[in-house]
DNA sequence: GATGAATGAGCCTTCATTCAT
DNA sequence: GATGAATGAAGGCTCATTCAT
C-alpha cells in the first residue's frame, strides 16, 4: 500500500495558501490547489473535509504558533513593557517573512472565518487579543506606559495596522521592506505622532 | 448604464449594502439585492452592469465622499497639523457613524477590489493615502510632528488601525461605541504608549 | 417576462418518467432529463428542488390518482365485494395502461421511496393497502369471500402479482398484453388454481 | 477472479448482502462492504471484478439454489401439482427464512439486473419461472388445476405477491410472520377468493 | 495475495446573467 | 423601462477502481 505520507498534507496546504492567496478563498478551485501541490483533485479530500477545513486549517496552524510565540513572551520577567510589545510585534513579522502568501491569506480570508464565528482558531484569536491587552495593562500599572491609552483600543488598533501593512508589503516586498515597516511601527506606537518631551 | 429614476438606483445600491456586509460579496445573491430592494431581478442589470459593478459603485461612492472631505481639509490653513490628522479622523467616522453595514462593507471587501487594482475607486484610495502622508509631511516639516515618523508608514498604519476598529465597533457597538474609539485612536497616534514628557 | 408555464413543469415530469424509467433513479441524469424536457439543466430546479424531489412528485402524483379512485370505489354501494375488487384492479391498469414507463417507474423505484418512508406519497400508499383490506374484510363478512383469506396478506400478495405482471407488460407488452393479465389476475384471485365447486 | 480461501470472498459476499439490503446497491459503498467483510477495500477486487458482479454473484448463487431445488421437486412424481406448488412455495420461504437481508436485497435489486438482461443468473431466473409455468400447465393437463388460470400469468403473479410479502416480512418480521404469510399465500393460490364450493 | 492511499471522471446543483414578454 | 423565468457554465465533492508497497 501507498502510505499516507505526511508530505501530501503538508503539500496540499502549502498550495492552498499560494491559491487563496492569489484568488481568495472563492476563487480558489480545488482543482487548481490540487494541480499546485501534484496531487489528484481526489487526494484534497483524503486530508481535508472540504474547501473551508482547509481555510481553517491552515488559520488554526497560523494562530496557534502567534498564540505560542505569544504565551511564551509574556511569562518572561526579564523584559519591560515596552520590550514585550516590540517583541510580540518582531514575532509577528518572523511568523509571515519567509512567505508572503502567507500574510496575504491572513491578511484578506480573516472576515471570512470571522463570519461563522466557528472553528479552533477562534480561541486563538480572542486570546492573542487579550494578551496583547494584558501587556498593555501591566505597562500601564508599572507606570510604563502612558495610562490615558485604552488597551483593548490599543491592542485592536495595532493589530489592523499591522495588517495593513503586512498587506502592503507582500504585495510588493521591495517598496514596503518588512524590516522598514517594523520599525516604523514600533515608532509610532511608542512615540506617537507629536514629537517627545515637551 | 444608470438611468433616470435615480430613486431605483439608490434602493437597490442600499439593498447591495446591507446584503454585501450580511453576507459578503460572494454569499451576496443579485435576486436578495433585488428582493431587499423592492426590485426585480432584472432590474438590476438595468442599473448596474454586473455584481461586481455594484461593489465598485458602492466603494468608488465612499471613497469619493473621502476623498472630497480630505481634499476641503487639507486646503485650510487654519488647522495645525495635528488639528488636520484628527479632523481626517473625525470625517471617516462620520461617513459611517450612521450605517454600521456600511462600515462592515468598507472593511471586508475592500480586499476584493485591491486584487484586480482596478475600478475608478482606485485613484481616490490611492490619492486618499497620499494625502494622509501629505499631511504628516508638512506636520514634520513645521516642526509639528516627530520626525522620525514614516509618513507613508504612517498613513497605512493608521488607516488599517481604524478600519480594525471599525469592524469591532460594526459588529458590537455597545461593545465598542464610536466616540470611545475616535478618542482612543487620537491619543494612541498622537502620543504613543510611552508616557509623554521625560 | 416569461411566465412560467405550467406546461415547462409536465414537460421536466414527463421526461422524468421516462428517464427514470429507463435508466433508474441513480442512472438518470438531470442534464438528461431537462434534454428529454426541452429545457435548459437549470430550469429543472425552477420546478423541483432536486432529483429526488422529482421522484417524490412523480410517485405522488402516482399514489394519488390511485387513492381517489380507490376511494370512490368504496363508496360505492352498488357494487359487489367481488366487483369492488375487480374495479381496484381495473382502476390500477387503467392509470398504467396508456404509460408504459410510468408503469416501470412504478413498479422499479418504489423501494427506493420505501428505504426512507417519507413523502407524501407514504400516506397514500399505506392507506391505499388499508383500503384493500377493507374491501377484503366487506367481503368475508357478508360471507362473499372465503373467510380463511387473510385481508392484509392478500392485499399485498396481489399489489405485488399486479406490480410483477405489470412490469412484464411493461417491458414487453406484446408478450403481455394488459387486458389477457388483467383477466388473468381477476380469474386466479378469485378462483385460485383449485378447480371450483367440489 | 475467484481464488482459494473461499473464506474471504464468502465473507465479501455476505458482507455485501447486508450492506446492499441496508442501503441498496447505489447507497452501498465497497469500502463499506470491505469494512463489514474485514478486508482491505482493495482485496474485494481480488475476488470481484466490480461492484456489479458482486451483486450478479449473489444472485446467480440465489437463483441456483432456486433452481436446483425446483429441479427436484419437478422430477418427484409422488407429489400431486398442488403439492408441488406448495413445495414451491416453500422451497423459496426456506431460502430466506434464516436472511432477512438476503430478502430485501432479492426483492429490491432485482430490477436492477433484469434492466441490463445480462448475467448467468438470467438464465435461472427464466427456467425458473419456465418450471412454475410447468408445473401449473401439468395440473390443468392433469385436471387438479382450473383450466382457466393462465400458467404463465399466474406463475407471474404469484412470485410477484410473494416479493412483496417477503418484503414485508424482512423489514417486520414480527407483523409479517414467515410461517403466517407462507399459509395465506397457499390459501389464496388455491382457493381464491370466493367461498369454495357451490 | 493483501493493503488502503491515490486517482480522476462524472454529476448535481448554484446563481450571475439574459431576454421574451 | 420593468419583470422574473430561463439559461448553462462551472465547480465542489464522491466513490468505484487502481496500484505502489
Amino acid at each position: 500500500m501507498r502510505t499516507r505520507s505526511g508530505d501530501k498534507e503538508k503539500s496540499i496546504a502549502n498550495a492552498a495558501v499560494k491559491v487563496f492567496a492569489r484568488d481568495g478563498f472563492h476563487g480558489a478551485k480545488i482543482t487548481r490547489i490540487a494541480e499546485e501541490a501534484g496531487v489528484a483533485t481526489g487526494s484534497v479530500y483524503l486530508y481535508f473535509k472540504n474547501k473551508e477545513s482547509i481555510l481553517h486549517h491552515l488559520f488554526s496552524k497560523l494562530w496557534l504558533a502567534m498564540h505560542v510565540s505569544f504565551e511564551d513572551l509574556l511569562k518572561r520577567d526579564d523584559l519591560s513593557a515596552r520590550e514585550k510589545i516590540e517583541e510580540l510585534f518582531d514575532s509577528i513579522f518572523n511568523l509571515f517573512s519567509q512567505n508572503p502568501p502567507l500574510a496575504l491569506l491572513f491578511v484578506n480570508e480573516q472576515h471570512h472565518l470571522l463570519r461563522e464565528g466557528t472553528g479552533d482558531f477562534m480561541q486563538y484569536y480572542v486570546e492573542f487579543l487579550r494578551m496583547g491587552e494584558q501587556v498593555v495593562r501591566d505597562g500601564i500599572r508599572k507606570g510604563e506606559f502612558n495610562a490615558s491609552v485604552d488597551p483593548r483600543s490599543f491592542t485592536n488598533f495595532v493589530f489592523g495596522g499591522i495588517r495593513q501593512l503586512l498587506h502592503q508589503w507582500a504585495r510588493a516586498p521591495r517598496q514596503f521592506p518588512l524590516n522598514t515597516i517594523r520599525r516604523d511601527i514600533k515608532e509610532i506606537t511608542m512615540f506617537g505622532l507629536l514629537p517627545r518631551s515637551g
